[in-house]
DNA sequence: AATATACAGTCAACGTTATTGACTATCAAA
DNA sequence: TTTGATAGTCAATAACGTTGACTGTATATT
């Protein structure tokens, strides 16, 4: 009766994904609150991370794919966060169809929290299980998304953004 | 220029494991769906999926804890859940308070073709990467999950629902 | 026993986020 | 220069989660 594995051996894996993502989000919302960024929207942390790496501004649509959320709910998640002052939009010269955005000062101060949070998590994580073992995570998360790619393209798309997540 | 890491080691883990999860989700929506189980909510196939393994009834106040949401969430998650014919409440004879929660014959059916499509993704995975790197994986993950759980501890549940996830 | 406190869950109102459907504007190609 | 695809917006609605106030049951203290 006492012969149980170890919990983590047990739980299912999406939710054992679900609370590990947790713990990232709970830590950096906390740090971005505490630096007085207490208003940016669930996705916003995906949006303003990933600005922060690419550096440049990004067309609404690259959002969309890396989010894999509907255009508008895109569009409206990029809305509140300029309207918060967090991005800007520019129109991009080569097609005036686009409308790129980017960091403001705002939005890179509260990228800069957020990441700090995130490397702090991080660090953390090293010193518990070791560099070994997050490299190993690392490439069966890999595997697994690509495997949700694989198989998006399979079936075409037919797959609501909804859907996903 | 070309030097390039694989792209899993560029990508912050956030990001990884949001997607890694939706691979889950998505395989296990689609095979819902296609058995005619297209009328989950989201957190749904955590509750069908919960439940199948524990077996028995559950209090609420289990599901609050698992999902880490407001009881009036769990509350209305569950009223959909029982609506769509997957839950049944009994109420508990030790403590009139409890009203616990179990699965209806839909609701294992459900269970089980969730299972399967989660299964199938384990198995590819572990063709994939391997068994080692998914106890890898798993081990750090976990180790992930220990640390949300003791910066909610040490602050005392300051920390909303909504914060986490 | 009597009262106070804690616990399990519900009801109602509201806010946020995502969805769908219809639309405008721009570009690309025949 | 029409045709079709692409980028994004607008408006209405649906799904989900939150807070606050409440009922009923159990438990502990006097």
């Amino acid at each position: 009766m006492d012969k149980t594995k170890p919990w983590f051996e047990e739980i299912v894996l999406p939710a054992l994904l679900r609370h590990a993502r947790s713990t990232y989000g709970a830590a950096m919302r906390r740090a971005l609150a505490e630096a007085g960024y207490d208003d940016i929207p669930k996705n916003g942390l995906y949006v303003i991370g990933g600005l922060a790496m690419d550096g440049g501004g990004i067309p609404l649509g690259q959002l969309i794919e890396e989010l894999r959320i509907s255009k508008q709910a895109a569009g409206q998640l990029v809305d509140t966060l300029v309207a918060r002052d967090y991005l800007e939009r520019a129109a991009d010269p080569e097609d005036r169809r686009k409308l790129t955005i980017s960091l403001t000062e705002r939005g890179r101060d509260a990228a800069a929290t957020q990441a700090e949070a995130r490397e702090k998590i991080d660090a953390e994580l090293v010193t518990r299980v070791g560099q070994e073992n997050i490299n190993s995570a690392r490439r069966t998360l890999a595997a697994l998304v690509d495997m949700g790619f694989e198989r998006e393209r399979q079936n075409d798309k037919t797959l609501g953004p909804q859907t996903l997540a």
